[in-house]
DNA sequence: TCCGATTTGTTGTCCTAGACAATCATGAAC
DNA sequence: GTTCATGATTGTCTAGGACAACAAATCGGA
């Protein structure tokens, strides 16, 4: 376990930046500033990819690369300290420490049986909005300001995931109109959003259409003719670069027929214009209202 | 629905061929030849796009680049035909027609039933060796000839996976040893062997932490050793280029404690030499009988 | 004083073109 | 046949240049 070091493909694998950039960055900023080997290619020791990682983190905070980059290290640390911890935050945590703490110490048992717990008091509808959807928000909130290791935003991630689709898999499959057509586009991975949104409308009777994430654009509007969807559902987190949501919708809107809408929800939407003929869910509940909302105009919206 | 076009980063997604290649392939070889926008930068008409995906499929059968890049479409078509379909292939198949029709005809009710069907008829240990394992070597075919869609193939990951894991949720957790952490290193998005493994595993009282797919490496040692893990429980589908493996098993275990034993399986590590410390087990089988030895010996392996 | 428009930085991604290691195939020698 | 060397193939790295898209700061006018 001495000395590790990466290569640009293992850091851009690792940090999620691209070789592109790790290079415009060491040739502007003069940081990262790796060794090389005997070929001349780019070795990059741990600690950098470390640093790099923090910066990674800052950066979807909101923070910019400049000043980041070229600041020393514990420059850094001071500002990963939370954005809010006021009172108001307190409070709102509140309800979902116990589930964090869970997280914290590894302990996978107890936070799914708070979990299923959970969603035998409340029902799976509220379960989804008053339990999953805010925890959802804490665990990345506790993700962004370093709280909580990759590892342990993986693990809730799938756990909470297995429960609710295990609740989703107790009711029985929608058959009534519309058609949703559930899936992500190409670079994102996350799938909670989906499962939410599917508790949600299956309960509503909708047929859902699960296809996992990460479709491309053209297998998405094959598939949404092959399943003659009403519907074409897709999320964002707000992990995925908000600049590039716009060309990807206009880009579905083109290949998908114009019967077929397209509605996008998630984190990731929150400071987002749609284009034309795509409509932006905010929130769980505007989708329900959506959903609502289509079946009872006759035209289809 | 006129004329789409597609930019280097798009066809990236696309097709999952990287822009270097993409240029290199272009500056040798003379294809891809895409027009220009007003900046210079590329643009990728949709043929283009649809060849290189078929190109794409041609070279994860084995087929050599070379070839095939410069080769006319009608070739490229003649290849694509089925590499064994002899009587063999027709008897082994048999069974399985019937779940590939549904999913050809995107019957994703009638799959999932008929799953579950089996999965009651056989119990989740045969249902995982002889229902779920063969159906995706078939399916895997089925998608290497061209003969099924993406998104078809995507379908029925997600219902087998929602499938299997209901299973898994089904059985009491594991509170024996080992303890094994599963998980998929970056690039390799395939979660369905962890889920066999998972299941497999679960039935023998093994402790299973699953960390879903693409944990980058680092993050799988930090992961080990807050959970104590015996075993991290690797998984390579055939897609994931193979010769990238030995480079990926032996950066894992130099971050790994000594104590912590490698287990690679998946039909990506059919013919790969496994590199010191880790244990490559070739198919489903061997992952138990690993497991029994495991158990048997005093000083672990 | 404040708002909107214009200028100035900042930032990421694209471009060309060269080099080379690793892999695979071919043929020669055993 | 089998083994080894030689040569072609193939992917990824390198360097540095250009520029569009966005954010920030400055300026002019009401």
């Amino acid at each position: 376990m001495n000395k590790l070091s990466f290569t640009i493909a293992n850091v851009e694998r690792e940090t999620g930046l691209s070789k592109d950039l790790l290079r415009m960055w060491e040739r502007r900023y003069g940081f990262p500033a790796p060794e090389r080997d005997a070929n001349g290619d780019r070795v990059y020791p741990a600690e950098q990819v470390e640093r790099l990682r923090q910066i990674k983190r800052l950066i979807d905070q909101g923070h910019r690369p400049g000043n980041l980059v070229t600041a020393p290290p514990e420059q850094l640390a001071a500002l990963a300290v939370p954005p809010e911890s006021g009172r108001e935050a307190e409070r709102t945590m509140a309800p979902f420490s116990a589930f964090l703490d869970e997280l914290r110490s590894h302990d996978a048992l107890a936070f799914q049986q708070r979990l299923q717990h959970a969603l035998a008091r409340q029902g799976l509808a509220a379960f989804v909005r008053d339990t999953v959807a805010p925890l959802v928000a804490n665990v990345g909130q506790a993700w962004e300001s370093g709280r909580i290791a990759v590892f342990e935003e993986h693990l809730f991630t799938e756990l909470t995931k297995r429960v609710l689709r295990q609740a989703v898999g107790g009711i029985a499959a929608g058959n009534a109109p519309p058609r949703v057509l559930l899936t992500t586009v190409p670079g994102e991975p996350h799938e909670l959003g989906l499962l939410m949104v599917e508790a949600l409308f299956t309960l509503e009777g909708a047929q859902c259409i699960p296809l996992g994430v990460q479709m491309p654009p053209t297998e998405i509007a094959n598939a949404a003719t092959a399943h003659r969807a009403d519907i074409v559902a897709l999320s964002f987190s707000s992990a995925f670069p908000a600049r590039r949501i716009p060309a990807q919708l206009v880009q579905l809107r083109a290949m998908l027929p114009e019967a077929t809408a397209i509605w996008v929800g998630g984190s990731g939407v929150a400071n987002i214009d749609g284009p034309a003929g795509v409509t932006l869910l905010r929130s769980l509940d505007e989708g329900l209202v959506a959903l609502a909302t289509w079946r009872d105009s006759p035209e289809r919206i």
